[in-house]
RNA sequence: GCCUCCGUAGCUCAGUGGAUAGAGCGUCUGCCUCCGGAGCAGAAGGCCGUAGGUUCGAUUCCUAUCGGGGGCACCA
């Protein structure tokens, strides 16, 4: 008996009272799923329902009637021990310590599928994320979006979504050439032009284009530029490509912005938004007009100069995904792209989609270290590979993780070069290890996991409860993370399983203890069962672990 | 000026309208002859920025206000 079923059988429960004429309330206010919470408080039982607050008012009656009403039914279902009714009509149910218990031996036998669930069964998705300019390695700002972007997908995915992880790579306009007059700046041992990219990494392109083709040196700017432009870019993106593959951040497509424009898609898109009548000529520039949809300005399409806007190309970008089936867009963006929400929710709405459920924006606040924000062109950046041998993979993404996305991050380098176990990261790898490290002994004393030893009525200390209880909301923890495209609410949840475990593994022994005289008491029942629920924790950390990208080792 | 995010323990931060608001770090006191002490048990520490409103019930939703971050291009 789990939350889920509970919620299940509450929902069909009340649905029959309707049915039957106890409870006057039309159907469809009953709720699919009711909440079943745990309570804060073990006084109040196992598991709660505030399901009587929330319907009693539309059925004309006080809570505590309504209550009145479903609580003998709840008790009545296998595996509920008993139902109270508290306060101003909260439902507290008790199970069976066979009903919690079961769920170890459920736990191991789903191994790694142990939290799919089904809150995002049917949708598309495409996950626009990192997306970060070719003209410059990733760095600490990228990093968050990166480290995010991926566990979101691997939540959507865990929760029955089609996700398709995106990256649009920015390899058109202007800023190509300033980069590309950057690195032919350093490779004449000049200074960068102004507005140009500065960096020492911008020396090491130059170094390694030149090493291709040593005769590029002695050709003219103009003659050198197409080249340069082509290659610099390419370096660089492959570059980007490699330290995401060692922060174990894998994308399905790299989009490239200029194939929208070589192919004519640019011209589509405007022929396309055109025909759905939101657009005008002005001032000889062409305007989309996203003030029909809340935009505070209409935007540009086309310069009085006959080019292409950067929001154009957005335009044709976001019909591409359209067009690819993708009924979800969700775009990861950094603050400081946070003017450009309301233009591209309207961009949806005017191709014609809804902007309430086909994009999805997601604005994260900013990483500031030491109080001092990072900008690229100022040259003060920290490389997210930097970051990575600093820190590690693990610690780096889970302490990124570990966050809302809208939760302003201040990283003390020092703090994180520290690696001390001020980084949960460690408490949470350090109990899956020790739940490792307790099964290797538990073998070596032919305790393991059999079924007909197996007796869920012994995992009955407070202290199991509360580790069965934990274990039991990791899957409605993964879909509410999902829906809520908020990964640190699986990290929040791993720490207090972390913490039930230890609390469980000081309170009862797996293998039995030595007697005085240093003889090994024959195993009992309970040892084997307690066998199996390590195994289940394990199971579940390593499955939460694996959600956010960090691995879960077997020794420390 | 307009938009937006954030104000919760000394510090960094959780908290999907519910019961006595939580964790880590820091401080203090205990616990390994026994499965990993990177752990556990306990103590101290809070007018949830402020003022109204909605509700049976507000840290959570709404309005106002104060304080802090960010954004407001025919740039990309």
């Amino acid at each position: 008996m789990n939350p889920e079923n509970l919620s299940a059988a509450l929902a069909h429960i009340v649905r029959s009272a309707v049915d039957a004429g106890d409870i006057n309330l039309p159907a469809e206010a009953v709720p699919e799923a009711p909440r079943v919470e745990r309570p804060k408080s073990r006084d109040h039982g196992d598991w709660a329902t505030n399901i009587a607050m929330q319907l009693g008012k539309r059925a004309g009656m006080n809570p505590r009637q309504f209550a009145e009403i479903v609580a003998p039914k709840i008790q009545e279902l296998d595996g509920v021990a008993s139902v109270e009714i508290a306060g101003p009509g909260f439902i507290n149910i008790t199970l069976d310590a066979a009903a919690a218990g079961e769920l170890a031996r459920t736990i191991v036998e789903a191994g790694e599928a142990y939290g799919r669930n089904d809150q995002a069964v049917g949708d598309v998705v495409n996950l626009e994320f990192v997306s970060a300019n070719p003209t410059g390695p990733l760095h600490i700002g990228h990093t968050r979006w990166a480290a995010l972007g991926d566990a979101i997908s691997r939540l959507l995915r865990a929760s029955g979504a089609s996700v398709t992880n995106e990256y649009y790579i920015n390899d058109y306009g202007a800023q190509l050439e300033t980069f590309a007059a950057s690195v032919w700046a350093r490779m004449h041992g000049q200074d960068v032009p102004e507005g140009g990219y500065p960096g020492q990494y911008v020396h090491e392109i130059a170094d390694a284009i030149l090493a291709e083709d040593p005769t590029i040196k002695d050709k003219t700017y103009d003659e050198a530029l197409p080249q340069l432009r082509t290659r610099a870019y390419q370096i660089q993106l492959e570059d980007i490509r490699a330290t995401l593959d060692e922060f174990e951040v894998h994308f399905d497509v790299w989009f490239s912005e200029s194939k929208l424009h070589e192919d004519g898609a640019v011209e589509q898109a405007l022929e396309r938004l055109k025909a759905q009548g939101h657009t005008y000529e002005q001032d000889g520039a062409f305007w989309l007009r996203t003030t029909d949809f809340g935009d505070d300005k209409d935007r540009v399409l086309i310069k009085a100069d006959g080019k292409p806007t950067y929001f154009a190309g957005d335009a044709a970008y976001y019909l591409s995904k359209k067009d690819r089936g993708f009924e979800q867009k969700i775009y990861l963006l950094g603050a400081d792209h946070h003017g450009y929400v309301n233009r591209l929710r309207a961009l949806a709405a005017c191709a014609g989609d809804d902007m309430d459920d086909n994009i999805e924006v997601l604005i994260g606040q900013l990483i500031s270290v030491n109080g001092a924000r990072l900008s690229k062109r100022a040259g003060n950046i920290i490389e997210l590979r930097d970051l990575i041998d600093w820190l590690g993979v693990d610690a780096l993404r889970y302490s990124l993780a570990r966050y809302p996305n809208d939760s302003p991050m201040e990283i003390d380098p020092d703090l994180l070069r520290s690696q001390t176990n001020d980084n949960p990261v460690f408490y949470v790898q350090y109990a899956h290890a020790r739940s490792r490290s307790a099964a290797r002994t538990a073998d070596a004393q032919g305790i393991v996991r059999e079924v007909e030893k197996f007796d869920a009525a012994s995992l009955n200390h407070p202290a199991e409860e509360e580790l069965l209880s934990k274990l039991a909301q990791f899957p409605s923890v993964v879909g509410a993370a999902a829906k809520g495209r908020a990964p640190h609410r699986v990290a929040r949840h791993l720490e207090s399983i972390a913490a039930a475990y230890h609390q469980w593994y000081g309170a009862c022994r797996i293998v039995p203890a030595p007697a005085q005289d240093g003889t090994k008491p024959a195993p009992e029942t309970v040892n084997y069962s307690r066998r199996w629920l390590n195994d289940a924790t394990t199971q579940v950390l390593a499955n939460g672990l694996g959600l956010l990208g960090v691995s879960a080792p077997e020794k420390m």
